[in-house]
DNA sequence: AGTTAAACCTGGTTGC
DNA sequence: TGCAACCAGGTTTAAC
């Protein structure tokens, strides 16, 4: 499910509610992609800090008090159908319910059937193993040290499809499969296309038609196909208005040809051989 | 070194 | 209706 958009809507849910709030328990479920690191009972008694963003984890601070208490945070990643709830009265949890986090503001339940997700603690985000995971991630798109000039410096560098780039979250993070598709679209580009073959004035585009996607996603609370909802329970509404995504056979939003369906790097790619070009 | 497959899981949909 | 095959918002790890 969840990219940048789906990621920080559930950021933004959680941010202010659970800030200042005091761990009061904490209760696994079935394994997640990694292991906790620490056992649930080393959490009670700190306080949840500021929840930041880097690409589609959350960073969650946990902040001790006394010697005694672990001092740290949580790095949260909601895989391919994770999705994070805050509950003012939690009913018991249910077969997907892998994660709680009771705290004095309500419990935040992480909701995982594939369980590609991940919560692992850390010490701090900058030290493993939190450093290990976000060490390879590419610029914010927001990123205003991200130019057209930097992002088209690192197209020159690789000879993948443009689409499989996006997906790797090295040239830039938060595009998933829905929005690198959308966001090619919205360039213009041929997902089948090199990087390095990408031309600086369609660089700019492409960076362009990023920022534009994730940020109307964004508007939207993000896209909901099957498992995401914010963490108030509520649907993302950017699913239909996308122009070609999971819309092969159906006319392209611009030019009404057919949407083409292809598979790349073993995921899906949607596109429309009209309006994109190499 | 740079790219591409395999792996991790569950469940919904499609097709024989 | 039953059952197999395929598909799904991701990303690490192993293998060409």
């Amino acid at each position: 499910m969840p990219e940048l958009p789906e990621v920080e809507v559930t950021r933004r849910g959680i941010d202010a509610p659970l800030r200042g709030a005091r761990v009061l328990s904490a209760r696994l479920g079935k394994p997640l992609r990694w292991p906790l690191g620490v056992l649930p009972g080393e959490l009670v008694g700190t306080t949840v800090g500021p929840v930041l963003r880097r690409g589609k984890y959350l960073w969650l601070p946990l902040v001790a008090h006394g010697a005694d208490r672990l001092d740290g945070g949580l790095l949260l990643h909601l895989g391919m159908s994770g999705s994070l709830a805050l509950l003012a009265a939690p009913p018991l949890p249910g077969a997907h319910d892998h994660f709680d986090l009771v705290t004095s503001s309500g419990t935040l339940r992480l909701n995982d059937p594939r369980r590609f997700g991940a919560v692992v603690w850390s010490p701090a985000m900058t030290a493993a193993p939190a450093a290990k995971l976000l060490q390879r991630l590419g610029p914010e798109p927001f990123d205003p040290t991200l130019t057209t000039q930097r992002f088209h410096a690192a197209l020159q560098q690789r000879r993948t499809p443009i689409k499989t780039a996006l997906l790797g979250g090295e040239l830039v993070v938060g595009a998933g499969n829905i929005y690198a598709c959308e966001a090619l679209f919205q360039a213009g580009i041929h997902p089948g296309l090199r990087c390095d073959r990408i031309s600086r004035p369609r660089a700019a585009r492409l960076l362009a038609a990023v920022r534009e996607t994730l940020s109307r996603a964004l508007d939207l609370g993000g896209s909901t196909l099957r498992d995401f909802t914010d963490v108030h329970g509520a649907s993302g509404a950017f699913q239909a208005e996308a122009a070609v995504y999971d819309r092969a056979g159906l006319a392209c939003g611009r030019c009404r040809s057919a949407v083409r369906r292809m598979v790349q790097a073993q995921r899906s790619t949607y596109f429309c051989v009209v309006c994109q070009k190499r």
